[in-house]
DNA sequence: ACCGTGGGTTGACTCCGAGTACACCAGGCC
DNA sequence: GGCCTGGTGTACTCGGAGTCAACCCACGGT
């Protein structure tokens, strides 16, 4: 049945729970209720909550932003124009999902706001490497600025997600995809597709 | 020295130490060390931490609208699309600060997530009441679907908060503010300024 | 056949934060 | 004088994080 290690049920369990009640509110002891381990157990594999969480966040951003990318080359085929405005088709998939909780990175870093923290570094980092994949993007859209449009990307992105979380609104992938699209088109006009 | 009431003060201390800290992060205890009162004390003003928290959430909503609005209305003159303009002006002073932690709003919906809490109802709600209070002005500015314009608006707000709270973009106002004035003069194209 | 190691168990323990219970005290108000 | 409001202090429960000591069992190596 579960042939992943202990510690991929952890990284897993902890990962949705996380998620669906935030890091802070969920208890170690509900997380091994589920995973059918004892404390002792787990703290032979992670130091602690916090170590645990920043693990969890790590396996995370590497699996996250590979379904994001795959997605994103498969809708947008070849064109990188098409394939920067595939992420709101991807938002909208997500946004549509009852159990949407906003993201876990982005939350992440409200729960543990301190810059020095290992979390608030983990979770910061997920959202450098998915801007350095749409700066890249938007580089071979030949956008004039990619930096530009790319941070302009990323704060729809951001704007889409915490409107979702926010009042609920479910098409606000659509919103800032129509946006996206006229921002893409004026940054490429000299780029013919 | 102090002319608030014990009540004032634990709404005030509570608020801040919530915005710098985060919610669940910060104790009780600190927020009453810091006011000069004792436990039993503070449980006769409030019910409990949940309440102090909703408490503080409400009595910020009205104040911080207020000031927003007296800003916007300052800076936009009599013209409704300056005002609505307007709105990124004030982010950017905002994100220049120091202290910027994120909306404490956002950051009580992140740490609340479910729908029936009493502290996400509060934070939603002051969500709801600057939406109304955009939709009103893109109605007066001669929007011809201010709904839309409203939901535009809000989206390029919460992503500028967000992105300045993630990656500690300061210039995220002017990104959002820019594509605003874009969205603005597009929606209200037939009315003069 | 033997030993070490990794992953696991139980149970009792500390520490800290939230919240409660009880007894007490000052001042204003009518 | 009596009562309500807003305080004080101490001592308590309860739950979550994290520690500790002792033990078990299956394995791979020599």
């Amino acid at each position: 049945m579960t042939a992943a290690t202990t510690r991929e049920r952890l990284l897993g369990v902890a990962g949705d729970l996380f998620y669906e009640h935030g890091f802070q509110a969920v208890g170690i002891d509900q997380v091994l209720d589920r995973v059918g381990i004892t404390k002792t157990a787990f703290y032979k594999h992670f130091e602690s909550k916090d170590d645990l969480i920043v693990a969890v966040l790590q396996s995370r951003d590497t699996q996250d932003l590979n379904e994001w990318l795959a997605f994103v080359r498969f809708k947008g085929a070849q064109d990188a124009r098409r394939q920067l405005a595939a992420f709101f088709d991807l938002l909208d998939e997500w946004f549509r999902k009852p159990e949407f909780r906003g993201c876990l990175f982005l939350n992440a870093l409200t729960e543990f706001p301190s810059e020095n923290d290992p979390i608030n570094k983990a979770a910061r980092a997920h959202g450098d490497h998915l801007a350095r994949a749409v700066t890249q993007l938007a580089g071979t859209a030949g956008a004039r600025d990619p930096d530009a449009l790319a941070a302009q990307i990323m704060l729809l992105i951001t704007g889409a997600i915490a409107s979702r979380h926010r009042a609920g609104d479910h098409d606000a992938a659509k919103t800032a995809g129509g946006v996206a699209r006229v921002l893409i088109d004026a940054a490429c006009a000299d780029a013919a597709a």
